[in-house]
DNA sequence: CTGTTAGCGCCTTCAA
DNA sequence: TTGAAGGCGCTAACAG
């Protein structure tokens, strides 16, 4: 009922291009010269076309431009849990980069399906856009290279150097020397680990970085003090749980990533156990929230913006066909408070 | 140089209907026919077709097919931060009701900015979507009304009822309301509030409700125990500080959400106050983080899943021209770990 | 059941 | 500088 439209727009559908033309009295391929701006259009024209666009509220159909150009000026960015700060601040990242690209993100999320991703992605393709982002993802490298033949593919997480697909790892082995050295350097010695994922990658690479910096100690790998956690509140919570059950003395403990510190912190919590007094923590990723935390939480920082940004503008470059240059940045230490001397 | 054409794929761009067509020996129709499903083909002709696709690795181009059909099958998401889990569970709730109506969630994000929200909005438009869901905006009404002539808007935190344009909005003064009181029934009978965004109705809602529950106790509404946040942790911390700074004392402290708990929380923390020991702390969101904070943060649940999840349905049904039936969601009071009664 | 034929709204030669 | 004309890839009548 409301639905009054403005001026005298034919209530069928929108307005096109035939129809600007129609009133401003030139020709359908002048009013599209005037919209691409490229070739140059008359002063009268030119007047004659704006008044008709304003008269008329038209607004170019970029599902009929992206048809005849044979881009749609978008990208797909695909993220796996919208839920995760980690992947959010991914697409910060490459949304602030994509910023006067003259790209346009299509944010996607799937929930660790491999199924669903490849879907997804197939969709996207199909609708055209010109290239996707992948954060992190759960599809193998092969499926992801066959998708690289219709579209460019840029992914966080892995190691990937095609002329149609980059991947931009970090490396997690050193961040997880990184916490472990950094227990060690405050005089712990029996250093428990609470791991991801079991089939992840990353998890695997901390895990290595914590033997190493064992090693260099001349400490030996305890396997009773090694326990799986799934990247999440309540594994870390539960491994905590039996950790402390388990009846194996630690001072530290290094969590493979901040949200099982948080879980890790409030096992310790209801058990009475002081951090960082009666134990230190440690976590990976220095998510947002953690600066928050009671005490604030020591952790190893993934600069996910930055990589988010640097994705982007990968894609970009590989898009637009030239060769991408890529100066990764590095994990580092940020220390807070929930570590601490060993007494 | 590895793009190795999978099978004959004409080498220039994409196959298309009428190469499928050709490979299968009938016509684009009738691709066309075996692709929607609709309309009746020949088993023989049906095998062909099928042979020539999987040959071919014919993938249809959506944006042909929205563009012929006039609709996209997809709506837009807008939300204010993908960074923030109030907007994320939406999402993630506005995904799973749309799962299975064949419409695709588009995600794009804003960073509450009015004027970057109409843009994307008109972009999403012009790229066809059949529908848009804004997540809270910061969008007047009158302007969103004025977008939904063009599309079907639904959005959250708002009132609004037209036929082309719906808000869903929790009842924010009843919440404020319910977090009061509860502080109110463990006997505390100074309670001090730590608002939202000076400019937002959901705060202005939330200090009404709290004002109620005092007036309900015959208690006075004393200013001095009213301090400014900005609904973010910073906010929270700096606020908690001035209200401990102040000289006014308190047993209570309801914060306008849960991030403004996390931020006074880890100001108590420093000043070594006792949480719930000495002061009681209730936030207002639930969000999943507050699970695991220590101690688990006593909050108002704003069930934003849902709110997604009828969002979405609603806006389904506002695009195939139903009328809404909308029972709207309430919120509840979860009392967890860090309100205790007065001793 | 199937093929032919117009377009959807826009852009881009090609001539003028 | 401008207009006419032919598609981009797909679908939806309309005749068979």
């Amino acid at each position: 009922m409301n639905t009054k439209a403005p001026r005298s727009r034919p209530a069928s559908g929108s307005v096109t291009t035939v129809e600007v033309a129609r009133a401003a009295g030139v020709s359908v391929a002048t009013v599209s010269r005037f919209l691409s701006g490229a070739n140059p259009v008359s002063e009268a024209k030119r007047e004659a076309i704006e008044a008709a666009i304003a008269q008329l509220d038209f607004k170019p159909n970029l599902l009929a431009r992206s048809l005849k150009r044979g881009r749609s000026m978008t990208v797909g960015v695909l993220t796996q849990d919208v839920n995760s700060p980690f992947f959010t601040e991914t697409v910060l990242g490459a949304e602030s980069a994509l910023e006067g690209t003259g790209y346009e993100p299509l944010i996607a999320s799937v929930h660790w399906n491999p199924k669903q991703e490849a879907d997804r992605i197939r969709r996207l393709i199909a609708r055209k856009v010109d290239g996707v982002l992948v954060l992190v993802g759960s599809l193998p490298d092969a499926q992801l290279l066959r998708l690289a033949e219709d579209v460019p593919i840029v992914a966080t997480g892995r190691h990937l150097r095609s002329p149609r697909a980059w991947g931009l790892r970090l490396d997690n082995e050193q961040g997880g020397y990184l916490a472990t050295r950094h227990l060690l350097d405050l005089g712990h010695r029996q250093i428990a680990h609470i791991q991801g994922q079991a089939d992840s990658v990353d998890a695997r690479d901390r895990v290595a970085g914590y033997r190493r910096a064992l090693e260099e100690f001349g400490l030996p790998y305890d396997k009773r003090l090694v326990m799986q956690g799934n990247f999440s509140e309540t594994g870390g919570l539960l491994a905590m749980n039996r950790l402390l059950d388990g009846g194996h003395s630690f001072t530290a403990v290094f969590a493979a990533n901040d949200q099982t510190a948080y879980g890790a912190r409030l096992a310790l919590y209801r058990r009475g156990v002081r951090v960082p007094e009666d134990v230190s923590l440690i976590g990976f990723d220095d998510l947002p929230a953690s600066v928050f935390t009671t005490p604030p939480l020591t952790t190893v920082r993934q600069p996910m913006f930055d990589i988010g940004r640097l994705a982007a503008r990968v894609l970009v470059q590989l898009i637009e066909g030239q060769r991408p240059e890529v100066e990764l940045p590095g994990l580092s230490l940020v220390v807070r408070e929930t570590t601490g001397r060993l007494r």
